[in-house]
DNA sequence: AATGAATGAGTATTCATTCAT
DNA sequence: CATGAATGAATACTCATTCAT
């Protein structure tokens, strides 16, 4: 007896699937977090569970995807002329506070290789900022990119902690401290 | 359909049992978290799951038990005579590398009153130092324990997403940070 | 180490155990049915599951004895003079109303004994009154007392499946019904 | 963890297994009343629980579809030309004594809608037959279709405490005495 | 290459019953 | 004889992962 088959849209179907598993697990990641189901991203991608894992054979690469966006408006930032330290802190502190998600991902502790590739990603984004915010006196001789990531990583890391309606309020408090932990 | 009883220790061993269940959550929470299986605890204890949920009715109240060490720590170093405000935050932090699980505690978002009770008892641990760095003039002016608190918050939850090898250090880098933020 | 004991309040107390369970497991059966945990009882009743289970070895031995009381009523309203088949009814309907459990227990399906011989008393109860009936015309000539229980039987099955709020128009629909069936 | 996966039938296998859980459902519930536990049925199934829970994701709409049939057999008999009220009475008669659950499900307490719908159904397949037993005189004038349902109801809680081997004689007795009930 | 059903291990929780004190 | 803690079997439910079609 054969059941009936839904759709099987074909072959072609594959990067629209690809897509929409993205835009789903962002939604997904960013409301749950990170452990979310994986089911749950298939169903909101309106996608089968057996395409999610041909995709994406892992919740870290799935992850990664997701938040490749978040990396890709930070670098694009970066790029622009005279782009401040701060207008950069301010985009992370932004996705961090969408997507508890992004953080559990940056600040996760497996010994991921491809979360050091990441790092690095941001790392580079920020290095020209902080070079010049050192020159122009806006933080303190001789602090390092990775100075700077270290601030952001406990910002990051209190925020994704906090209730959602009150991660405003908590990073601009992160901040406020940061921000003399880091000025000259 | 009745089975054969292995040892029933008897109600002597309640308090013993009690013990063993709060150290084993220690370890276990230790090691993995606050979202640790309950049973890995029984386990671990050498304890029925129905004696751990006759001690301790829900995670929590095992959590807040198996932490209540560190609380009592906290205040007994607190009450002695001349203690520095560095000396509770070096005490705070070695607690925090030693054990994830207390951070996840104390920076947990659910609306449970009794970690609010925990906050408050670590809040006025601290009171009595805060106000005597200020005088001393090792904190800003007009900072309030509740800054402090912001503070460790941030390095506690970033140290509890390191590795545990490199707790240390990251702990070492965020005061170092932290303390430009408060010092005058 | 010694563990505080509570209170062992002494041999003596046994009957007044006794009472005590039999009286929450009146109110436990009769709010939670016949498969309430048996811890609820020896809770409600400030004893010790042990003593519970000294008294009461199995749930059945519990439940006709909390259910006593209501038999016993039954056969004090019977000895009365004049009293009529009507009135004994009343009381039983009244009796399964207040409390689920006492249905469940008659009707129970467990080739328990101690059953039959609580049937036996009931039925012992309505001899007088259904005969009298009979003899007033109030029941159809040769209408047995074995009539009568199946009467009562359907009238508290279904009872004991109704909302506690709709308990009483239930009934009293049951026994319109059953009245006609019952009269000449 | 993974380990050694047992055969996986495919997605071919849905619509047997869907049918297996059914027809165990409709045993097991059937003699162990409708609390069995539901991994019962996924065993008498040869099914998976996950797919148990798939196909039927509470304990009710797993009941209701053990029942269906029964309904069916009900509606296509009432659909017949002719047929009289005592005729669909015997149906329900005979699947009450075949299946206690039936009737636990039938006469459910919680305030499920799906059940509403069912006896709307049920309600529904007796209309006519009770319109016509008015008309034809079987039935006391102005009885309605939920009188009738209430003497389903008796003696459908009345058998459903009654040990499988006594269950005809038991509804026999009920009909007897609610048959004087319906009628003129 | 897509689909989505199948699978069962894992976890939380409850409760009847036993037994040391 | 009372006490109440101990025990673990039983059950509901979830989800990562595999695989027939």
């Amino acid at each position: 007896m054969t059941v009936a088959r839904p759709a099987n849209r074909g072959p072609g179907a594959a990067a629209e699937n690809r897509r929409a598993l993205v835009a789903a697990a962002v939604v997904v990641f960013g409301e749950q977090g990170i452990d979310a189901p994986l089911s749950a991203v298939a169903r909101r991608a309106g996608v089968g569970q057996g395409s999610l894992y041909r995709h994406f054979p892992d919740r870290m690469s799935l992850a990664l995807a997701a938040f490749e966006d978040n990396l890709a408006q930070l670098e694009e930032l970066a790029a622009q002329d005279g782009v401040r330290l701060d207008a950069l802190l301010a985009l992370i502190t932004e996705q961090t506070i969408e997507s508890v998600a992004f953080v559990e991902i940056v600040t996760a502790t497996d010994g991921d290789e491809r979360l050091d590739a990441v790092t690095a990603r941001v790392s580079a984004a920020l290095d020209d900022a902080v070079r010049d915010a050192r020159r122009r006196g806006a933080l303190r001789r001789r602090t390092t990119t990775a100075e700077v990531l270290l601030a952001i990583g406990m910002m990051a890391a209190l925020v994704a902690k906090t209730p959602a309606d009150q991660r405003r309020v908590t990073a601009d408090a992160c901040w406020s401290m940061l921000r003399r932990g880091l000025q000259p």
